[in-house]
DNA sequence: CAGCATCCGGCTTGATACTG
DNA sequence: CAGTATCAAGCCGGATGCTG
């Protein structure tokens, strides 16, 4: 916790214990990064989020998305309209993420054959 | 499940319910990428891994282990020596991946304190 | 030293019902 | 439409103990 064992060296890319793993553990849950990859390209509301990530329970999805807003990695606008509508975008924050979950996904589509013809070993 | 409610729209970088989803599921648990980044440097033990990684209990880091080796992003090399000794290292794959782990543990490192801050209210 | 077997608590999820 | 509340079920991960 106290962590940070003060690695010499110039700013190491990553401890192992410390601050890395209190962020990560909040970001590398099952949804998070699906979410933040659907607001990719502007505010979505509640139930356009849902239809976009397919397989997640409307429960999950109110979870994870207040989690994101604690993180402030996404805000929500409530507009006090007849018709309830709701939005969610990318704060700054969560923009300097992006580059990062976009990376992760085409690595994902470039790499996916590979894993999966491993796996079928 | 049947998935991929045709999303009228053009198709986007990243497609909700595909491959992204698919491979992201399988790295973004809890442990693997923290493991993946332990070895950055060369092979580790078992041992020294569960050294590194602070926090892991023997059963995820063995069963975290030998996923990474089904999906070919680790290798594993066995010593038939008098005390057993087991290797794990990076393969290719695995070592394409690295980048992107890097730059997710800079990200981390950069942004934990706004994000701590965020949380606290 | 490496790693498998077992028990268990918590999170995830799906379904359902209800509110603003 | 956009949630919240609740319950039951399943999976995951953690701690402990045992084996090659």
């Amino acid at each position: 916790m106290t962590g940070l064992t003060r690695t010499n060296s110039c700013p190491p890319p990553m401890d192992d214990g410390g601050a890395v793993r209190e962020v990560l553990d909040r970001i590398s849950d099952k949804w998070s990064l699906l979410v933040v990859g659907a607001l990719r390209e502007g505010p979505l509301r509640f139930g356009a989020l849902e239809k976009t990530i397919t397989g997640i329970s409307q429960r999950m999805l109110t979870l994870t998305l207040k989690h994101l807003v604690e993180d402030g990695l996404i805000s929500r606008t409530a507009y006090a309209e007849v018709p309830p509508r709701v939005e969610y975008e990318l704060t700054d924050l969560g923009k300097t993420l992006m580059p990062l979950v976009i990376a992760l996904a085409e690595w994902a589509l470039e790499h996916r054959d590979e894993i999966n013809a491993n796996r079928r070993r």
